[in-house]
DNA sequence: CCTTGACCTTCCAGTGACAGGAGACCTTAT
DNA sequence: ATAAGGTCTCCTGTCACTGGAAGGTCAAGG
């Protein structure tokens, strides 16, 4: 299967895979004119990683979640533990947007938005008591 | 002023006043040794800065807000329209980053988390139906 | 005067997870 | 033979910083 039609299959750029590739995370074959070639088991390791990072894991989380899943020893405890973590980043996020959007909707709501040049968003923005201080919870 | 100063002044780290600089939002004076010099202005710049950015705009929506807060004669409703914009975004990331969490909250709560090999999380993202398909919302 | 230590400066590299594009090679159809 | 389209590698850019190296500056103490 070319690039384009493992695309096609997983939902994945093209310019996606070869970047996982580059990575190390999934390991296509090379016909002889030099052009990679997608077996059905390695469309089925992109698909995992599609739904992996739908879900918001990162890819060194992506690589640990591979190694559990084709390890048939593995401890689920060490799958939950990177799940519950990645979860808890999630509400952290969550609630750093939330707070956000609180503080943001206010002013939006109070700013009349016409010609005139009276604005409670920029007075917020100006003044020390706007709400959220933190955006820390975003970056990391 | 000195640029540790005016750090513990905003609440901003000194390589972020540099850069803010770099990058032209903020136009620090010079002393004769080279040091940057910041003004009371400056700081209350950097102030309205911080603010904005706490509330997750970018960097250019903070250049466009700064030099509306600058514009005596501005229309609120160009202010308005930025601070609107930008929460319906936040209210984009709210949506996806909830729905992944609606989907591994059910993956977590279903796993065992033993040191059996068995895992739904695992399973579910083997299976094409897990939930999210699409992390586009939050990458933008 | 000299040194120490705490500042300050500039410049360069790295982050995460790709996206865009250049230039060249390969395949298929006409 | 040529044109169109797929593929290759390599390089740069994204966003908003963060870390570190190498070197200049300043105030205090011996």
């Amino acid at each position: 299967m070319n690039i384009s039609q493992a695309a096609k299959a997983t939902g994945l750029p093209a310019k996606t895979l070869r970047y996982y590739e580059e990575i190390g995370l999934v390991s296509p074959e090379r016909r002889p004119n030099g052009y990679r070639d997608y077996s059905e088991t390695t469309v089925h390791t992109l698909r995992f990683l599609a739904r992996a990072r739908a879900l918001g894991f990162g890819i060194e989380d992506c690589r640990s979640l591979l190694a559990l899943w084709a390890d048939k020893s593995r401890a689920s405890a060490n799958v939950r533990r990177i799940a519950q973590d990645h979860l808890s980043e999630i509400e952290r996020k969550i609630a750093a947007l939330t707070d956000m959007r609180a503080t943001l909707q206010h002013l939006v709501n109070t700013c009349a938005g016409d010609d005139r040049p009276e604005c409670p968003i920029l007075q917020g923005l100006a003044q020390p008591q706007c709400g959220a201080e933190d955006t820390s919870a975003l970056r990391k």
